[in-house]
DNA sequence: CTTTCAGCCTGACGGC
DNA sequence: TGCCGTCAGGCTGAAA
């Protein structure tokens, strides 16, 4: 489940080997995404030069002489390099082949990510709340934004009009190490304890970019599975366990069509 | 306006 | 062994 930090270590991995480089063919086996893959994109995008790759969200945007690419890799994609002429795996959907002989490949067994290619901007973008590690995005935001809400804290902050990129693993760990229900109605927490949260949620997120910084490497003939998940998660996956801090049964919910887990006793 | 929920999709896993 | 049901989850768009 590719969340944020795996969209910015896959960023990283990747920007070095593509900026700068011509497409010399990009090849697109299934356009079945999320979205159909952009009618003629391949035509599009030939002989154009990358000129730069940046992310917002989860979203990762190749930037192109003309117009722009934006990936997405939904609940299963990844995007790796690969040896020129390495056979295709099953789920391989899009292949780009650049210049420098460098080969970019999209695997997405679930096919919920997206591939599009625009010249006017992507509405998916149009809307969304601040970036999660920068000054933009503080417990006041959170503070504000919530009041009179009755919605359920978690399901608030995995709000993409709140903050982009909380997934339910950082959301969940945030809470825990927050000390915070996460049925608790997002407007009776007070501004105190959203500093607290706000706090968590970029430190959760920022070791897990680091981590996954180790593997960096590995997206050259590698294996592609992100590193982060090495972390320790103290809640996520862990329904019925000891809790990690009072050894109490964890209790497991579902929040927003979302399983949830979370310390009865260490979350209020 | 806010909130909820179906649907998209495949692989993993448990029960029989 | 294999078949079937359930779950996982980001995001959109429609419904309440």
């Amino acid at each position: 489940m590719p969340e944020l930090p795996e969209v910015e270590t896959t960023l990283r991995g990747v920007a070095p080997h593509v900026v700068n480089q011509s497409i010399e063919a990009l090849t697109v086996s299934n356009g079945s995404l999320r979205w159909p893959v952009t009618e003629g994109i391949s035509e599009i995008v030939r002989g154009q030069r990358i000129t730069g790759i940046t992310r917002r969200a989860k979203y990762l945007l190749f930037e192109l002489e003309r117009g722009s690419m934006m990936v997405h890799l939904g609940m299963s994609g990844s995007l790796r390099l690969v040896d020129d002429g390495a056979s295709r795996r099953k789920h391989d959907h899009i292949e780009m082949r650049l210049a420098n002989g460098v080969c970019l490949r999209y695997h997405d067994p679930r096919r919920f990510g997206a591939w599009l290619w625009s010249d006017s901007g992507f509405p998916q973008l149009d809307h969304l709340g601040p970036e999660p590690l920068t000054d933009e995005f503080a417990g006041e935001r959170l503070f504000h934004l919530s009041r009179k809400r009755k919605m359920a804290v978690k399901p608030f902050i995995m709000d993409n009009h709140i903050v982009v990129g909380v997934g339910n693993i950082y959301a969940s760990e945030a809470l825990f190490r927050s000390g915070i229900r996460p049925d608790r109605a997002a407007g009776r927490i007070s501004l105190q304890r959203y500093q607290l949260l706000a706090g968590h949620i970029k430190e959760v997120l920022q070791s897990a970019i680091m981590q996954g910084g180790t593997t960096l490497r590995d997206f050259v003939n590698g294996n592609g599975e992100p590193g982060y998940f090495q972390q320790t998660l103290n809640v996520y996956g862990r329904g019925g366990e000891p809790c990690h801090n009072c050894a109490k049964h964890l209790k497991e919910i579902r929040l927003g069509q979302r399983s949830t887990v979370f310390c009865t006793a260490c979350q209020r």
